[in-house]
DNA sequence: CATAAATTGGACAATATTGTCCAAATAACC
DNA sequence: GGTTATTTGGACAATATTGTCCAATTTATG
């Protein structure tokens, strides 16, 4: 359902969370910890910088730090990466789709993407840190 | 959301029942309907074929007709042609996750699941012929 | 029986996503 | 000031998805 690149994100915010009263972390304590690959999280990483949800430094001790861990929702974090929103369109992919010419699911699935969306600009990184027993 | 292939396939199938009355429908008259590349909608058809919900002779008057209309639902659609059912793992694509050992999210991607899966598992194409302005 | 209209299947091409490598820039520390 | 530990950015590679082309086969029909 998910993008690989979104589940990193999601994944190294969670880490950049649980450990942000440490001082800046750097990468490769990230892609260990959330098992993924280092280079490919680097990108990701970077566009959490662009997107205002981490910030970085260059150098000895550097690394990243999440900032408004309070404030980044799961639906913002996918935003950011995939440039959409999952929940975007028509479930056919009719651009012309609309309540007043609807595809034959349209009613179904507007039902189905406010599920989707409650989920995903309800739930933030702050919320999750606490949660599962899972090691991230 | 959906994969193109799996949206070809049920446009495939919402114009095959419609036009379940008449005999053998070419690939030609639904990929010019549905508005889909041919040769790619062809494999498609192939296996939806292979999946027995559709039934195809080649030759002249040959094509493509629906079967069973009634039994297929928009889950099973979407794991003939992509093989998994769009709701199945964790979110965060962690294959150790369960409720005994839950990733942050498990609970609340639960419950979303559940209904992604009322969503693909309890309309059947039979329910779409009439529904919907859109032109398929 | 020849021709036309169709599916089938294999090989290939284009594009998107995922992933890797490396040089350059930068910051801390001895 | 040199060394080490980092991010950044660009180019590249691998894989998956989407899409195309064409020859072979099959069926109906005149």
């Amino acid at each position: 359902m998910l993008s690989k690149a979104c589940q990193y994100a999601i994944k190294s915010l969670i880490y950049l969370a649980k450990h942000n009263d440490r001082a800046y972390i750097p990468l490769s304590e990230i892609s260990k910890n959330i098992n993924s690959p280092e280079a490919f999280t680097s990108k990701i990483l970077q566009k959490l910088v662009s997107a205002k949800m981490v910030i970085s430094t260059k150098g000895s001790r550097g690394g990243f730090q999440i900032i408004n861990h309070e404030k980044i929702l799961l639906g913002d974090i996918v935003e950011a990466i995939d440039g959409s929103n999952l929940s975007e369109g028509c479930f056919l992919g009719l651009p012309e789709c609309s309540c007043q010419n609807p595809c034959p699911v349209h009613f179904k699935y507007v039902e189905l993407k406010n599920k989707l969306n409650t989920f995903l600009f309800q739930i933030s990184i702050d919320e999750l840190v606490d949660i599962g027993s899972m090691v991230i």
